[in-house]
RNA sequence: GUCCCGUUCGUCUAGCCCGGUCUAGGACACAGCCCUUUCAAGGCUGCAGCACGGGUUCGAAUCCCGUACGGGACGCCA
């Protein structure tokens, strides 16, 4: 065995067994590994519990690497395979044998429960104990000379000097029959950490029947990394303060054991939105076409041009829609106005607003006003619109609404004179000349 | 069934360790109002909670005990 880590070493591992996608509560327990790793300059570590190997595949461990760096979560070792370490885990079952503290039972090896009470502090629970015959002899070695999740977890957390254990509260029971493996293995234990469980709205543990569960969904339903990452890590933990909004260096500083929580949270899909529009809101230009670019590809709206002699138009379109965004594809579908020649009429909105042949007669006249503009810019247009309706003599709003809709074919838009702005000038008046 | 753990607005939570400053604070959602050219965004207001019962104490959301409810674990799964 390796040496163990000195007092000041954090090293932390996630440690996903690729029997499915990765969730979101696994997610939430690799970002709080992250992030006290992170915190404490300490190391983060993948480890891939694959001695499964009936229901371990390849592409889930794929997907949850994919998963994990979507999210932005990097690991600085690994990732590591507990099917490449078997010899180990065989090696120590037998010295477990040979020590008297594990015994062979048809074919497999079983782990001799020692008597007496088995207590200890949890960083997170506090006091946690068990009377050791409330435990059972358990299997460390299968007959196939694989090792069960127990043997392996502690081998390898051992091995690779981890010195916090940081993992969902479903292992809490586990914990105590490990401490005994540390113990049977003479090595010193490390720091355990249990998060409280992700339920559903139900109160039962999150799952398929809940809805979405895999972070790959998220991603495909146009959340945010970022959006994804201050959400969970508000579920289980907390500041101490009111600060919602963390970026992740504010999350790496604010973020400690002492503020994850005891009880199960239920996972509130309403909030992630309300997170994901925050950060839509607000992201830097460049960041938030980064992951628009493949949305507009998607749908066939993307140009390079965006990107070069549009650069400013699609930044103002962008921007236009930003407070108006929930998700990503909120925004290719709203602006495709801008982006297709064809305009689709609402029949709903043309019965409401283009019908008055006086009003199209105003749209008209409107639409010389505009075409007569030494400056075509948002306060130009606004003083036309608003001066030709004080002229004639009705609210602005006579004019707006249905300007609006012989513009972009509905009813509801962004500001209309920045859509007047965004389409141009020609646009504008030939659409308002057809309506 | 046995063992372990938890319980503050519908939800995420602050406060609890170190009892009075809590007529319990924030956020999401919801409702109303304001802004306003529609829709959003934003601002303001409102609705709503210490599971229950004992005890300790001058005083308990905060400490102790019990009950109820909820969750987890009891696999040659992880």
């Amino acid at each position: 065995m390796s040496t163990p880590a000195g007092p000041s070493e954090v090293r932390v591992r996630f440690a996903p067994s690729p029997t499915g996608y990765l969730h979101v509560g696994g997610a939430r327990t690799a970002l709080f590994d992250w992030l006290f790793a992170r915190q404490h300059n300490g190391t983060f570590i993948l480890r891939i519990e694959d001695t499964d190997v009936e229901r371990s595949s390849e592409e889930m461990t794929r997907g949850i690497l994919d998963a994990m760096t979507w999210l932005g979560l990097h690991w600085d070792e690994g990732p590591y395979f507990q099917s490449k370490r078997l010899d180990l885990y065989r090696e120590l079952a037998e010295r477990l044998v040979s020590g008297g503290h594990a015994y062979l039972d048809e074919g497999a090896i079983r782990f001799r429960v020692p008597e007496g009470r088995v207590t200890y502090q949890d960083a997170v629970f506090g006091e946690i104990s068990v009377e050791s015959d409330t435990i059972e002899n358990f299997v460390l070695l299968r007959s196939d000379k694989h090792p069960t999740y127990h043997l392996s977890v502690v081998v390898d957390d051992i091995d690779m000097r981890i010195s916090h254990v940081i993992r969902g509260a479903d292992h809490i029971s586990n914990t105590p029959k490990q401490i005994l493996l540390y113990r049977a293995l003479g090595a010193s234990l490390p720091v355990f950490a249990h998060l409280p469980l992700i339920l559903g709205p139900d109160k039962t543990r999150l799952s398929k029947r809940h809805g979405a569960t895999s972070v790959s969904a998220y991603q495909e339903q146009g959340i945010l990394p970022e959006a994804m990452r201050n959400f969970l890590a508000l579920l289980g933990w907390a500041p101490g303060n009111d600060q919602e909004m963390f970026d992740d260096e504010a999350l790496i500083q604010a973020f400690s054991l002492q503020g994850i929580s005891k009880a199960n949270a239920v996972f509130n899909p309403e909030k992630l939105a309300w997170f994901n529009a925050q950060y839509i809101a607000r992201l830097p230009h460049d960041k938030v076409v980064e992951y628009l670019r493949p949305e507009y590809a998607k749908v066939g709206l993307w140009r390079d041009s965006f990107e070069k002699e549009d650069r400013e138009w699609f930044r103002s379109l962008i921007d236009l829609y930003r407070p108006r965004a929930k998700v990503l594809q909120d925004f290719p579908r709203q602006s495709r106005i801008f982006l297709t020649d064809h305009v689709e009429f609402d029949p709903t909105a043309v019965e409401k607003f283009l019908k008055d042949e006086t009003v199209r007669g105003h749209l008209r006249r409107l639409a010389d006003r505009l075409a007569a503009l030494p400056e075509f810019n948002h306060h130009s247009i606004e003083e036309a619109v608003r001066g030709l309706a004080n002229e004639l003599g009705v609210k602005p709003g006579v004019l707006m609404n249905p300007a609006r809709v012989a513009l972009t074919g509905q009813s509801v838009a962004p500001g209309l004179f920045d859509v007047m702005v965004l389409f141009g000038r020609e646009n504008t008046v030939q659409r308002l000349r057809l309506s």
